[in-house]
DNA sequence: GATCTTATGTCAGCCTTGTTGACTTTCCAA
DNA sequence: TTGGAAAGTCAACAAGGCTGACATAAGATC
C-alpha cells in the first residue's frame, strides 16, 4: 500500500500471475514447435538441439561446461553427444593443456543443421518481436532474466560477454 | 530501412534474437523448477501438474477439451488422469446431457495440491514481475502471446474470458 | 613415485511421458 | 437402427531424463 499511488500493483494479482504462467506454457510450445519439426526429419530430439545450439554458441566448450549449462547428467548428455559425433555433426578434440578434457566443435554438417534450426526458431522470434515492438521486447527480456535461477543467469550472461 | 529513423531495428538482429531464445530456455527452467520439486515429493511429474492446473482453471472441462489444450494424445493423458483419479485428486463425472463425456473436477485434496503448486510458481513469477516492473510485464506478455501458435492463442484467451 | 582427484566415457537398469495401432463400450443423432 | 463420435483400454515402443557402478586417462599433490 505504501506506493500504491505511483504505479498500480494490479499487475501482481494472482489472476495476472496465473495468466503469465499460462502464457509461458503456451508460448514455450510455439517456441519449440518449428525446430521440433525439423529435428524429426533428421531423427533427432530436443536434447540434440540443445547440445548443437550451445556448442555453436560456445565453440570449444568442454563436456563438463556443457553439462552445467544444460543441467543434465553426463550419461544423458553422453548418449546425445555420441550420436552427434557418430553422425559427423560434432567433433570432440582432446584438450591441449589438459588432455582429459574434450573440446566440442560443430563440423560443417553440424553448422548446417544448426543454421536450419536457428533460422526457423529466429523466424518465429523475429515475427513475435516485430509484432510486439522494441519496448515490449526489452520488458520481455527483463522478466525472463528475473525468472531464472541465479546459476542459470550466470551461464546466460557469460554466453555473450566473451 | 524505411522507418529506421523512428525506432532502431537493432532489436531484430540475429544476435538479439539468439539472446531471446536462450533467455526463454533458461527462464523456462526456473519457471518449472519449484513445482518440479513439490511434484517429486508426491511422486508426480509435469504432466500431472499440467492436468491439475487446467482442471482447476476450467472446472468441469471434458477430457477432449483438455486434450486440445495440452496437445497430447488421449492415451498419454489417460494414464495421468487415471493416476490422479485413483489417488483421489481428480473426480470424473459422467456428463448430464452427453453421458459419453467425462467432466473433470479437482477434489479437496486435488485443490490442496494445486494450491501448493501454484503458490510456489506464482511466488517466483511475482518476484520476477516485481523486479521488472509493470511496463516490462506488459511487454513480456505481448511477446509471449505473439510467439504462440494461433490455436494455442485461442485456448489461452478462452481461459480467462469466461 | 605413489596416491588422490578430476574429466570423461560406458554399461545396465529404471521412470516418466510422449507416440502409434487396434479394439471395445457407450450413446447421440440422423 | 445404424453410423460415428467420445471415451477408455491394452500393448508396444522411443526419447530422454535418472541412479549406480566401474574404467581410464591424466593432472595435482604429497
Amino acid at each position: 500500500m505504501a506506493q500504491k499511488s505511483g504505479e498500480s500493483l494490479l499487475y501482481l494479482t494472482d489472476e495476472q500471475l496465473r495468466k503469465g504462467i499460462e502464457a509461458m506454457f503456451f508460448a514455450y510450445r510455439g517456441f519449440t514447435a518449428d525446430p521440433d519439426r525439423i529435428l524429426e526429419e533428421h531423427g533427432y530430439g530436443r536434447a540434440h538441439h540443445r547440445a548443437i545450439h550451445f556448442i555453436h554458441r560456445a565453440p570449444g566448450t568442454t563436456v563438463n561446461n556443457l553439462l552445467a549449462i544444460l543441467g543434465v547428467t553426463k550419461q544423458s548428455l553422453n548418449r546425445v553427444l555420441r550420436a552427434l559425433v557418430e553422425d559427423g555433426l560434432v567433433e570432440a578434440r582432446v584438450g591441449q593443456r589438459d588432455k582429459r578434457e574434450r573440446h566440442l566443435y560443430l563440423t560443417e554438417a553440424g553448422e548446417a543443421l544448426e543454421q536450419k534450426l536457428s533460422d526457423a526458431q529466429r523466424e518465429r522470434m523475429r515475427a513475435a518481436y516485430r509484432a510486439a515492438g522494441p519496448a515490449a521486447v526489452a520488458g520481455f527480456r527483463q522478466v525472463l532474466e528475473a525468472m531464472m535461477d541465479p546459476e542459470m543467469r550466470r551461464h546466460f550472461n557469460r554466453l555473450t560477454e566473451r
